[in-house]
DNA sequence: CCGGGGTCCATTTTT
DNA sequence: TGGACCCCGG
């Protein structure tokens, strides 16, 4: 019992606590996965239940990784085998391999990806004579994601929450997207936990059988979960009640798909007789980081409150600086790095945190330029690249012909001749006949609709594919794979590619050779690579990591810059625009996640102007840099006044850039007592012109100060 | 059927 | 700015 020593008393308070329902509130760097852990290493030691008798949850297939080592670390080294560990769509996918049957499924049924969804609902839209120029699968895709989220079936799409997209016919299309995966034994990953829940709703003793084997409940990153997975925990928590759930509702960064954070809130009153222990001893950051990052969130109206207290120093203060653009921003950002290496610090504990991804070029192309070492972590993971989807679509169309998505995808790649219009009528063939795909190619090849050429490819191809299904029981699987790629000419495709990336792609798929050799069959191996396979990153090497405020959730850095906080950036107006408060709220949020991610300094920056869409935008700084207290911050700008910037020659390019775009031409028009209208305020007149900036009382909101690029004249 | 060149559009964030 | 898609000529 010598690591419950290792524990402050509320976290030991949290490990002890292990029957009923327990939330722990736990703020950034307490120590949560530390509690998480050290209370499943007590559960064992104690022998209240076995591994496979405990369900641990987390929110990306990384962190119950690192769960994983870190118990087994604690119970002396030796892996915890049959432990029910997983995120939550590893876990009910996994259950549903068991009952897929109940849902008109067989066990094998394919997950198919947000491509192939897209594809899909391209299909059925069309066919819906929908003008999906005007109504995009792509949108079509996430509304009916975010009905999974809420776990709508078709049938529980009210005409209302259906709306106008696809004139109406959505609730159609969903219902015909449905059917259309049962045909083709697919799910997508919302389907895993809504099928799962039907099957509980519907099958008790499916349920009495979890209830019976899972003694322990634990949920990582409560705070993030949607309305189907809470339903789904509570399904399974239900009869035991021993549901130990931990998060923190300052951390709820992913209300864009679909997660609740009235879950955390409510727990209360979902599991009755809770208890909640909050954790706010931090063990990561300096005060003055907390601070900071304390009086942003303190904006927020809808929170559980909580203060965290550093058991660190004060610590340097939190450095603010503005810079004319973008280009500036990441020169500076990259001075900054070389001064951090010289004071000793690590590349790898030095990461910049964005908020969408279009703003990681600018520091790469820097860090390219200066030769600082970096990653980037969450470009296409390593399932979603091309040549990855195009083998595994060889593979899936081996262990299941009627994968239809898969088939289609590789009928002409490589190059083989079989154009649109030939597909189009296998397509056709296929539909008309209501048989799948590839037996739609089996009896055309008889036929005579199509060329003698194409027939003969065709018949070509369906022999490989029937040899290589002969092969499946007597050949390893990663050696039929490699067989597959070669004998397709997929490889040899690659190889005579003159392009920068193609070697690259070669690569990757030798690394997907090798590690199947990981897996015991081919099945197992796709599902692998649909729920958990992500981007191989090695962590041993010394580089600066970029990547998104998302990503960073649960990381830690020594140093953390947080660039281009500026208004409509970050916040971003379309979350603004699309969830008002609420929005900006959650963008408030993500800047809290961001800042308590660094241990010792953070540099926050924002530029005054930025390419976007190849056209210079003028930005102000961003609402939270307002909302950093003074006396933690260092704040400094290089952007002054016009004239003072200008030099002999009479040139300033960096001062003229900055004016450049739609500010200087388009806005001659604009005088005092001009209307005008602005994107976030509405109308208003000007009050005030000073240089480029304008005092202006809009109607509705009151008198404010905004940059001219942000105002059109009336 | 294929590739070149033009046009149009878009950027959050991810299991 | 650059990637996705479309139309046209080989």
């Amino acid at each position: 019992m010598e690591y419950l020593n290792a524990l402050n008393p509320s976290q030991r308070q949290a490990v002890e606590q292990l029957d009923g329902p327990l939330l722990v509130l736990a703020g950034a760097g307490t120590g949560k996965t530390r509690v998480l852990t050290t209370r499943l290493a007590h559960i064992l030691n104690l022998y209240k239940a076995m591994p496979a008798e405990i369900l641990s949850v987390t929110f990306t297939n990384k962190a119950a990784l690192e769960m994983k080592e870190r118990v087994s670390g604690l119970m002396g080294g030796a892996p915890v085998e049959g432990w029910w560990l997983g995120t939550f769509h590893a876990l009910a996918g996994r259950m549903l391999r068991q009952h897929a049957d109940l849902v008109g499924l067989s066990s094998n049924y394919t997950i198919i990806d947000p491509d192939d969804v897209q594809r899909l609902l391209k299909q059925l839209m069309m066919d819906a004579g929908i003008d999906i120029k005007k109504y995009t699968p792509k949108i079509a895709a996430s509304l009916i994601d975010r009905w999974k989220d809420r776990a709508l079936t078709p049938d529980k799409v009210t005409a209302e929450e259906s709306g106008d997209f696809a004139a109406g016919k959505m609730v159609a299309i969903y219902r015909a997207y449905q059917s259309r995966l049962r045909t083709l034994n697919a799910c997508d990953f919302g389907d895993l936990l809504l099928h799962m829940i039907t099957i509980f709703q519907t099958n008790p003793d499916v349920l009495e059988k979890f209830h019976k084997r899972f003694k322990y409940i634990m949920v990582d990153e409560y705070q993030d979960t949607n309305v189907a997975q809470y339903l789904w925990l509570r399904l399974l928590a239900q009869k035991s009640k021993n549901i130990c759930v931990v998060g923190d509702d300052d951390q709820s960064i992913y209300g864009w798909r679909g997660a609740e954070v009235g879950n955390i809130l409510r727990f209360e009153k979902d599991f009755e007789g809770a208890k909640i222990i909050r954790l706010e001893e931090n063990y990561r950051s300096t005060q003055n980081i907390l601070t900071a990052a304390d009086g942003i969130i303190d904006n927020n109206e809808s929170r559980l409150g909580k203060t965290l207290r550093s058991q660190k120093g004060e610590g340097e203060k939190i450095i603010v600086h503005g810079l004319w653009d973008g280009d500036a921003e990441a020169r500076w950002v990259g001075e900054q790095i070389e001064q951090l290496q010289r004071k000793q610090v690590k590349n790898s504990e030095i990461a910049i945190l964005v908020r969408a991804s279009f703003l990681m070029r600018e520091f790469e192309e820097r860090f390219i330029t200066l030769g600082i070492p970096y990653r980037i972590i969450g470009g296409p993971r390593f399932y979603e690249r091309m040549e990855i989807r195009d083998a595994l679509a060889y593979m899936r169309v081996v262990a299941q012909p009627h994968d239809d998505l898969a088939l289609e995808r590789i009928l002409n790649t490589p190059k083989r001749g079989l154009g649109n219009s030939t597909v189009q009528k296998l397509y056709d063939f296929a539909r008309g006949n209501g048989i799948s795909l590839y037996d739609a190619i089996l009896t055309m090849i008889e036929g005579t609709t199509l060329k003698p050429k194409q027939r003969e490819t065709l018949s070509n191809l369906m022999q490989q594919f029937e040899g290589w299904r002969n092969s499946v029981d007597n050949t390893p699987h990663p050696e039929l794979a490699s067989i597959i790629l070669d004998d397709s000419l997929y490889m040899d495709m690659w190889k005579a590619d003159k392009s920068i990336e193609a070697q690259g792609r070669v690569e990757n798929l030798r690394e997907l050779i090798s590690a199947m050799a990981d897996f015991e069959s081919l099945p197992s191996f796709l599902e692998h690579v649909a729920l958990v396979m992500e981007a191989s990153l090695d962590n041993s090497q010394d580089k600066v990591t970029i990547m998104t405020m998302h990503g960073a959730k649960g990381l830690e850095f020594d140093c953390v810059f947080l660039p281009a906080w500026e208004e409509g950036l970050f916040p971003s107006q379309r979350t603004m625009d699309e969830n008002g408060l609420k929005g900006l709220e959650e963008e408030r949020r993500l800047a809290y996640v961001g800042l308590t991610r660094a241990r010792e300094c953070a540099f926050i920056s924002n530029a005054a102007s930025r390419r976007t869409y190849g056209q210079w935008v003028n930005n102000i700084p961003s609402r939270f840099i307002e909302e950093l207290p003074e006396d933690v911050i260092e704040k400094d700008s290089e952007i002054q006044v016009r004239s003072s910037h200008w030099d002999s020659s009479g040139h300033n390019p960096m001062a003229n850039r900055a004016f450049i775009g739609k500010t200087t031409e388009s806005q001659s028009g604009l005088k005092v007592g001009g209307r005008v209208f602005h994107n976030a305020f509405g109308e208003g007149t000007i009050l005030v012109i000073d240089g480029n900036k304008l005092d202006i009382v809009f109607d509705a909101q009151g008198r404010k100060r905004v940059l001219e690029s942000f105002v059109e004249a009336v």
